[in-house]
DNA sequence: TAATATTTTTAGAGTGGTCTAAACCATCTA
DNA sequence: TAGATGGTTTAGACCACTCTAAAAATATTA
């Protein structure tokens, strides 16, 4: 049996492969899960010693097959978790990321079919990020971009907004950045200011961090409303 | 911080003192916890020190006013999420027990508010065990009886059925044996052996452990048909 | 009431997860 | 290429929770 403490371990080794492919530093790993990292070099040991993660000392750690499975079951319980939270017990959308992570971890496979059902089985969370599948099949490549990559004057539709930060969460709520809003890039001034237009003509200006915290792709031509990783080409 | 083991603790004693009332014993906690009596007296130990169980040595122990707050608080978690599952996850009334198990010390403040609302704040879980209010205070005296001390003959309301044996559960539940049934019982035979008569008219052969799960209180002569814990006298 | 049986506690050890401080390795820069 | 710098691991300790085995207290029964 897997303790809850590993299965955080493993959904941060999880996202930040995903961000910056293997190898992940334990630097890294330990800002992540918010422990030291000597705590997470001996955490990566056991989990060593459990098949789940490959490392070599001083380079980083990877997940292996066993390893990303679990965490996408982590994963897939936390997004539907989320979907559940926002869609019928009316939490906002910067509400559901911490009730999700407390109880991620509880819930058990009856109860992660029934909640996937009452949800009509959704693939993306209230973030725009992917669910995984109940086959926890890897899920495929993302081909969003930050918000911070783009140049001024281009117009692109939110992907996903990370739900790392709670506040920054709330700001962008009510700036109306959601996944699905198209952003025409205004400006981008010293040390990183991002303004953006929505669609109904509001300007909205972003520090660095939080413009950081929103991933795009390019705005379809002809508005295009496909969901994320659905685009309708053709 | 409270560990959810703590908390485990806490709600053993506050049931095993509502049945027998204090002081509870050692190696009745260490049964319903399953842990050794060794490891209780070392749990009572710290569990004192932090002024939620008042104890004697080798007597027993007994929740303080602050450990029976607690108490009643993953209870009512535990209740509410019974209720829940049952109400908006179509889970089978004897499935709900384990799940809320697991859920009960994980779900936060607002999750209990929006969680109570979603079912109008019931008073009742589906075994018929009552919610401990929103402010925790205590709850009133339980003035059903087991149907093991009810005579041939009499006409009985279930109360209650315990929820600890998933089995037992499944067997009422096949019975038609849920709070709220009345019963005739028909037959006490040798070892506890208890037969009753539901309302259609159907008999059924209870062995001692399972009749001894159903709590009843005297069937009303002209059918009352209140909630438990809400008779309509006058 | 004395012997016996049962329950409870103590003693001591082990596991999992965490920390700080010190040693270690790798990389960057002069 | 030799330090200096910064990230990583080791060493050693600690806390929470658990166990088994043995000692102590209480309850039972003759």
């Amino acid at each position: 049996m897997l303790s809850d403490v590993m299965e955080d371990y493993l959904k941060a080794i999880y996202q930040l492969q995903a961000r910056t492919g293997p190898p992940v530093s334990t630097s890294a790993i330990a800002d992540t899960v918010g422990k030291t990292p000597a705590t997470v070099t001996s955490m990566l040991e056991t989990l060593e010693e459990r098949g789940l993660v490959a490392r070599e000392k001083y380079k980083g750690a990877e997940l292996t097959a066993e390893g990303e499975t679990v965490a996408l079951e982590v994963l897939r319980h936390h997004r539907l978790l989320e979907c559940y939270l926002a869609e019928h017990l009316d939490y906002a959308w910067s509400e559901v990321h911490e009730e999700a992570d407390a109880l991620e971890h509880h819930i058990s496979e009856e109860f992660e079919r029934r909640v996937a059902a009452a949800l009509d089985d959704p693939v993306v969370d209230p973030h725009g990020d992917p669910i995984p599948s109940a086959d926890l099949s890897p899920l495929d490549e993302d081909d969003a971009t930050p918000l911070t990559a783009h140049d001024v004057g281009s117009r692109v539709v939110v992907s996903r907004v990370s739900d790392r930060d709670r506040e920054e969460l709330e700001y962008l709520a009510d700036a109306g950045v959601t996944p699905g809003t198209v952003l025409e890039i205004v400006d981008i001034a010293p040390f990183g200011m991002v303004t953006v237009r929505t669609e109904d003509e509001a300007e909205q200006s972003l520090p660095e961090s939080v413009a950081d915290a929103i991933s795009v792709r390019p705005a379809a031509e002809a508005g295009a409303a496909a969901g994320p990783g659905e685009v309708t080409d053709a």
